[in-house]
DNA sequence: TATTGTTATACTCTATAACTATA
DNA sequence: TATAGTTATAGAGTATAACAATA
């Protein structure tokens, strides 16, 4: 055919590396590892969060979060405890101080990240955002549903 | 600001995974794994490489390679041997059986990701994919030049 | 001495499986 | 018994370092 192109996996996929790759340094200065900045974003939509919620919200294992809260803990960014309804279930939610340096971790990596989409132009930078935000919806609905190991629409 | 928006390595990273995973059943259908399948694909712009280089154009270890050549060449779908140039190196090149099998998988793929890109309008496909490749080249020259720890640019 | 390919080793990350405490 | 959180173990994947052949 007339329209060959590169496998979509094959651009995305280095994409994402060297985004991250970008992103380590900034987190870095604000002292955040990269799960630590992802449980500060997981958090932020609603107030509270059980671990488990959690942790598959930001697809991680629930085990593989424990040391990362703790951390969060420790420093004051979260608070962490046992639901009184329930106690087997810790209640996760974010203090003032984690959210503020989860804002402005986001917004020094964003600046970053403005660099890259300046290559494009105007026009077209509007709709890959447009059309990244529809893709990404549409994989994160795919996960979100029950362990969906055969993932037949992707 | 007006034009909040979720982070770029936040969309790119998960939809790059989930991506992949959509292709593994895929390639496993043409027993090839995701570092065969890569090596023919790095092997596809030019008659020969040596394995240094090859393993750089597809982002790998030069180590990483090694076992997945031995399979490749076991199976014909590569040849491999030392250059009479210079016998350090060897040269590697496709072979007509590991052209084949190379565009049948990739016919495949592109058929499954093409399922994806059907969730865009049209002409935001069109932008979409041109301003993926704009992205994927700068990100590609970025870690092309000298191993580029500090990544200005990006 | 420097470089390519190779092999062996160590390290990181992740997934799996037990353990506790609550229900 | 079933579930949330925790801990410990095992496995996969990757990077690092040493080695042999050639220049």
């Amino acid at each position: 055919m007339s329209n060959a192109r590169p496998d979509l996996a094959a651009m995305i996929v280095p994409l994402g590396r060297a985004l991250m790759a970008a992103e380590l340094p900034v987190l870095d200065r604000h002292e955040l590892s990269m799960w630590s900045y992802a449980v500060l974003l997981g958090l932020g939509a609603e107030p509270v969060y059980t671990q488990a919620a959690l942790a598959k919200t930001i697809g991680a294992d629930k085990t593989r979060i424990i040391g990362v809260l703790d951390e969060l803990q420790r420093r004051g960014l979260i608070t962490r405890g046992p639901d009184p309804a329930d106690r087997r279930v810790n209640l996760v939610s974010l203090t003032e101080a984690g959210r503020n340096i989860r804002d402005r971790a986001q917004r020094d990596i964003q600046a970053r990240e403005n660099q890259l989409l300046e290559r494009l132009p105007a026009g077209d930078r509007r709709v890959f955002l447009r059309a990244l935000r529809t893709l990404s919806d549409a994989v994160a609905e795919q996960s979100g549903r029950h362990g969906n190991e055969t993932n037949p629409a992707l």
